[in-house]
RNA sequence: GGGCGCAUAGCUCAGUCGGAAGAGCAACUGGCUUUUAACCAGUAGGUCCCAGGUUCGAGCCCUGGUGCGCUCACCA
């Protein structure tokens, strides 16, 4: 038992007990939906099929309105929330146990479907069955928990007590399957590969370091799934997708988490303007099946996710932005000093410029815009543009001032792809990889098609779709400290 | 990691100038058969985040720490 645990509702457990009764059951009862029943309940004009009929509801007794010989009690389940009506002279036999019940309880109720002198649905109930006993009192019913640090260290509480939590929560889960429908639908095959990577490549970022203790090796938790599944273009399964968990350890923000979920696919024979297409029609049916139109509302703006979305090139939006060209080192250095925003050097002259281009432009687009051609110095994994070797076949969609989607035309020349994979390992970016992947050159040395690439952040695209400000709360657990209490109440006591 | 802010009853929050720890909800007792955050009367409930310090006296002032939020840096 726990401080949370109050000592009323153990002792109506105990007195439970006592009378010869179960106050946490094994088996549940078989209960209709909620939703299903509010359905069929109709309205006070035009009853529905299901006035005047048995049911049974079975979920969260979220508080009691006690009028002596008449409780009202609002019961909430994973569809809805229905109220029942207690009489006493409905429940001779029960009556006395009504007092055992506390808000936060979980019941069936089976009762007639009916209404209240004022027309409200309500389960006139026959027989009430205590499922599972509340000792933790549930938080105040009209706020709710509204301490955000115990709505994410408790969720199971706040999914709910809070107003629309759940509503997020489901709608993550459909993104989830319409996205999976959409993909299969276009002959993609949802694969899973390693999230303990021996060496951590696919992106730039600093890994969690783990130990295998058998192989007595150090593996990296995955940061990026992008090298396993371009391996299985080259093994010719041509269109592949993983919902791929990954892992950066780096710093939390409200768009930012250290494990966060990619949806990352790969298609053959398909180039970096496929994937764009790809993208605003997931991204545009998504908002039509979650919200109802392409027009969603976001951090108090409405954004139109209708196809397509605007297109910028990197260079121009850079030299429209800063002023000057972005091979012009001296000038860019110059104004990285006036933005008080320097990169070392040793970086290279590209990460400077793409230092600037956060700044200066992507902290500003707001619109759905799809950024294009990144320099290539930039983009180790991608195809250089033929027309201008420079640049990269690339683009990101960036909605709200976030980055959602990254997307390019995928490098399939071994020689080239060694070569660059040489020369990040050779920088001083502490952030890129320790070794060359050189199984991965192996694998395009036995020929990959030519193949686009795409990886869509879903947490921030689910926060764009049910307009939640934070990562936090699009994640169900978002990564949190630890609290001392935590760690020293089961040190200390473990009996308890 | 830096800056700013918050931490008081199970929950949501007041707490004035440094002078006896408060309210609503939840709980408990009693009343009430159609409420909609039901209502009425009563009872109980506190490590004022933690540790120091100043003071006759600290929830309040000072120092350090912990947790969380926002923000900057890093990143998607």
């Amino acid at each position: 038992m726990t401080e949370l645990s109050h000592p009323d509702r153990q002792a109506k457990v105990e007195a439970i007990r006592a009378a010869g009764r179960d106050p946490y059951p094994p088996r549940g009862v078989p209960a209709e939906a909620i939703e299903a029943l509010i359905e069929a309940g109709g309205t006070p004009e035009e009853p529905g099929p299901r006035i005047d009929t048995e049911v049974t509801v079975a979920g969260r007794l979220l508080g009691m309105r006690d009028f002596g010989k008449l409780i009202f009690a609002p019961v909430l389940d994973r569809t809805g929330r229905i109220q029942v009506g207690l009489r006493r002279d409905a429940l001779t036999d029960w009556w006395p146990q009504r007092k055992e019940l506390d808000g936060g309880d979980l019941v069936a109720v089976t009762g007639t479907l009916g209404r209240t002198q004022k027309g409200q649905l309500t389960v006139w109930a026959t027989e009430v069955k205590l499922l599972a006993k509340a000792v933790a009192p549930p938080p105040e019913k009209w706020h709710g928990l509204v301490d955000v640090e115990q709505r994410y260290r408790r969720r199971y509480v706040d999914l709910w007590a809070s107003e629309g939590v759940r509503e997020v929560f489901v709608k993550r889960s459909r993104m989830l399957s319409l996205s999976r429908r959409f993909l299969e639908e276009r002959g993609f095959l949802e694969v899973e590969t390693p999230t303990l990577h021996p060496i951590a490549g696919g992106a730039t970022a600093r890994p969690f370091v783990t130990h295998h203790n058998a192989l007595d090796v150090d593996l990296f938790l995955r940061i990026a799934p992008e090298l396993y599944l371009k391996r299985l273009i080259v093994g010719g399964l041509e269109r592949v997708f993983e919902v791929s968990r990954n892992f950066r350890n780096e710093g939390l923000s409200v768009r930012h988490n250290p494990e966060f979920t990619m949806l990352e696919l790969y298609q053959a024979q398909a180039d970096y303007r496929d994937m764009i297409e790809l993208t605003e029609a997931l991204v545009s049916m998504l908002a039509v099946e979650l919200t109802g139109a392409t027009e969603v509302p976001f951090r108090a703006k409405a954004y139109d996710l209708a196809a397509p979305f605007e297109r910028g090139r990197y260079d121009e939006l850079f030299e429209r932005a800063s002023g000057v060209s972005l091979f012009d080192e001296a000038a860019v250095r110059q104004k990285a000093r006036e933005l008080d925003a320097e990169v070392p050097a040793e970086l290279g002259h590209f990460k400077q410029v793409d230092r600037l281009f956060e700044i200066l432009v992507e902290d500003e687009l707001d619109r759905p815009t799809f950024v294009t051609h990144h320099p290539a110095a930039i983009s180790p994994l991608a195809k250089v543009d033929p027309d201008n070797p420079d640049f990269a076949e690339r683009f990101e969609l960036h909605i709200g001032g976030m980055e959602i989607c990254n997307g390019f035309t995928e490098l399939n020349d071994p020689v080239e792809q060694e070569e660059r994979f040489r020369a990040q390992v050779a920088s001083l970016d502490p952030e890129s990889p320790g070794e060359v992947d050189i199984d991965y050159i192996q694998a395009l040395e036995y020929g990959m098609p030519p193949t686009a690439g795409l990886g869509i952040g879903m947490d921030r695209l689910c926060m764009v779709l049910t307009n939640q400000d934070s990562i936090r709360d699009v994640l169900l657990f978002p990564t949190m400290r630890r609290r001392p209490a935590q760690v020293s109440e089961e040190a200390s006591s473990p009996d308890c």
